[in-house]
RNA sequence: GGCUGGGUAGCUCAGUGGUUAGAGCGAACGGCUCAUAACCGUUAGGUCGAGGGUUCAAAUCCCUCCCCAGCCA
């Protein structure tokens, strides 16, 4: 709960290494959720998100590329920064680890733990993942780490922090704080790592100088980590000077003891525009060692106010399966939208997943979820309220007349529904929340069928008993779209224009949900919201897109793709796979093939004889650059003739999302004619 | 290997000692017609992973085993 009129929320800092998926428009929805409810109860909300550049990756990326890695980042940064507006997301600050901003405040933290002697110089040597950027933990070492193409075995001098200081600190921190980080199982696991004791961890790198350095030895550079968290503090408006400033014997003399219970409200001299500590740290499994274990403990030993909590929530997967680049099954937010709407990839992704867990994306369930909750349910019964209304009531929303029972009951389930809600969305049950919204809308569903409103034409004795009835249902309506506006903005906002009522959702209070739409109140006329799609004809039209062939009829590259997952048919036997004959060959020539753009003529020593392939990698690799390469072919493929030239066999390249593309070849050398099994 | 969580209707899950074990989707049937072929209802479907124990009473507590997942070594 935040102290004040303020809340923070931060999605971790994402690698903008390629385009952002669905998995990051997830958890910066939920942060966008949680910063609406908050703006909902009367707080000013701010949502910080940002790239995270310093890493090895991207400075061989950009390398490769003939760039410098900010200009790298330049190219990813918009396409993020054009997503957040695109999912409805509001009032949000990016911050880039490259900004000169962050590297000045995290020069001046670190400068203060180094100073208190809580980091000191030792040697690091291990066994250097070179492209993960990172040392290998002992029991990651291979048996033969020598022989791996990206190990090295590393001794350099290197900086840690004394984390083992503050394992006793870090279990109090958690018991007196025990909703620090949900879900529960996720802080019980952080809980069992702290008791088998902390190792000091190591915070630089002399390997690269790609990074920000150490203020008190420019000879190294910070690991990345331990620089990116404090962009929750960049980003927040934390004066780190002004806050220097109330530094007395190494305590700031605005915090209060113990640490965690100091407020915005406490720091008097940080501007009004200051939102740290922070409310609420959203982030996927992957990292919760790193913000429940490692960023409280450095705040600690600078001395900074700690965050409240922190949400980890789980993985989305593909129709079962995980979703990976290298599946090629990645779903892309856009590809979604198109389909159901930014309010309808909203409600999916927040409806479909109880806090924490593991979500699965499948088209047919988003199509189902948008058809059957938003378009029949919700989208049905405000139009069929509002059509009524017209007939009935000239559009003006009737007095309460006739009170009866059922009156009575939807009423009550109203205000029950509200409280729920309420609950929900302070515990960050989104998923709740919608469970329980929906119920009020299948309760006004029912009260509808039940009191059969039409027959008000032929029985006009009936009035009085209708009339009710619909003051009734614009008011949970009204409700309705109170509660639903943090999920769904756009589409709540339609509704609301419809329903009439005053202003619109951003400037609606949670009071808002007391106060009843008077009789007389004039609704507008209904339009649908959300359309109905049929189900069947576009599943099936993807089907088709999948089968349409390539254009080019090129026979290679295989890229791989998720094979039609209907029956379980993409699991293939041992046997299966054994059907298909990979084999090293080496190209002896390479030409373009003429009046193509794509194509190039490969001549093979396969082992056994000389073959012939026809490619479709020109765009991708000059000819020149080919000969010589040792490749991996599918050598038992039925010959094909393309161009009027006969193609034996196909190469195997890999292409990313970002239309690269890579020849397989073996890491070391082997003999043309190798099996590849 | 250690720790934690889980195995409940065709699917996704809720349900921690007490009447005939629930919801949504899916299926069958029916009702209604205001409405976006929407809405409402009824029915079918479960030896609640297996076995044993405690209890008047167990999906729920205890023990053993099998399987799955997460975190860690």
């Amino acid at each position: 709960m935040p102290s004040d009129n303020k809340f923070y929320v931060t999605t971790p800092i994402y690698y903008v290494n390629r385009k952002p998926h669905i998995g990051t428009s997830y958890t910066t929805i939920i942060t966008d959720i949680a910063a609406r409810f908050q703006r909902f109860q009367g707080r000013e909300a701010l949502v910080v998100t940002g790239s995270d550049e310093f890493s090895q990756n991207i400075a061989d990326l950009a390398r490769a590329e003939g760039k410098s890695p900010r200009e790298f980042c330049d190219g990813f940064v918009p396409i993020f920064k054009q997503l957040w507006p695109d999912i409805d997301i509001q009032g949000v600050r990016f911050v880039r680890t490259s900004d000169a901003e962050h590297a000045r405040l995290v020069s001046t933290f670190w400068q203060r733990i180094y100073d208190k002697g809580d980091v000191y110089k030792d040697v690091y040597s291990g066994w250097y993942h070179t492209s993960d950027n990172r040392f290998l933990d002992e029991d990651e070492v291979p048996e033969d780490p020598e022989n791996h193409p990206r190990l090295k075995y590393l001794t350099e001098d290197a900086y840690f922090f004394r984390l083992s200081k503050y394992q006793d600190w870090l279990l109090e921190f958690h018991e007196v704080n025990p909703t620090f980080v949900v879900p529960d199982f996720r802080r019980n696991e952080m809980l069992s790592r702290i008791k088998q004791g902390l190792r000091d961890i190591c915070i630089s790198r002399t390997s690269t100088d790609y990074g920000i350095r150490l203020p008190w030895d420019k000879g190294h550079v910070f690991y990345v980590w331990m620089e990116a968290l404090l962009t929750y503090v960049t980003g927040s408006g934390f004066d780190i000077d002004a806050f220097e400033k109330t530094f007395v014997d190494g305590k700031s003399s605005e915090t209060r003891e113990p640490l965690w219970e100091t407020t915005r409200a406490d720091l008097a001299t940080q501007p009004a525009t200051n939102f740290w500590p922070c409310d609420l740290h959203t982030m996927a499994k992957d990292i919760p060692w790193f913000h429940a274990v490692i960023w409280p403990a450095m705040c600690q030993s600078y001395g900074l106010p700690l965050p409240r909590q922190e949400l980890i929530h789980g993985y989305w997967n593909f129709a079962g399966e995980k979703m990976s680049k290298s599946l090629g099954n990645v779903v892309d937010p856009y590809d979604a939208m198109k389909l159901v709407g930014v309010d309808g990839l909203r409600y999916f992704l927040v409806r479909e997943v109880p806090l924490g867990l593991d979500g699965n994306f499948s088209h047919e369930a988003l199509i189902d979820r948008y058809n059957y909750d938003l378009a029949n349910d919700l989208g049905n019964l405000v139009h069929r309220t509002v059509s009524m209304l017209h007939q009935l009531f000239d559009g003006a929303v009737p007095e309460l007349l006739a009170v009866t029972e059922a009156d009575e009951l939807i009423e009550q389930v109203r205000r029950e529904t509200v409280g729920q809600v309420l609950e929900h969305y302070q515990d960050l049950r989104y998923s709740e929340v919608l469970q329980a919204i929906w119920g009020l809308i299948g309760a006004a569903n029912k009260y509808i069928d039940d009191k059969k409103p039409w027959e008000l034409k032929k029985k006009p004795e009936r009035h009085d008993e209708i009339s009710t009835v619909f003051n009734r249902l614009v008011n949970a309506i009204r409700s309705v779209l109170l509660l639903v506006y943090p999920v769904m903005p756009r589409a709540a906002n339609q509704f609301w224009q419809i329903m009439n009522f005053a202003g619109c959702l951003e400037d609606q209070r949670s009071i808002a949900l007391e106060e009843l739409a008077p009789a007389g109140h004039k609704v507008n006329a209904s339009q649908p919201v959300f359309q109905r799609l049929d189900t069947k004809k576009i599943l099936a039209g993807e089907e088709s897109a999948k089968a349409a062939a390539p254009p080019d009829q090129a026979p290679a590259p295989v890229t791989a793709r998720p094979v039609a997952a209907e029956d379980g048919a993409h699991v293939i036997t041992f046997d299966d796979f054994g059907r298909v004959q990979l084999r090293v060959a080496e190209v002896l020539t390479a030409e373009k093939v003429e009046n193509t753009d794509k194509l190039i003529r490969l001549t093979l020593n396969d082992g056994e004889r000389e073959r012939q392939i026809v490619a479709g990698i020109a765009l991708h690799y000059e000819p020149a650059e080919l000969v010589g390469k040792r490749i991996v072919i599918v050598a038992n493929l039925k010959p094909a003739k393309l161009r009027g030239i006969l193609s034996e066999g196909m190469l195997l390249a890999a292409t990313d999302s970002e239309g690269r593309m890579g020849l397989l070849t073996p890491e070391r050398g082997v003999l043309p004619g190798a099996r590849v099994s």
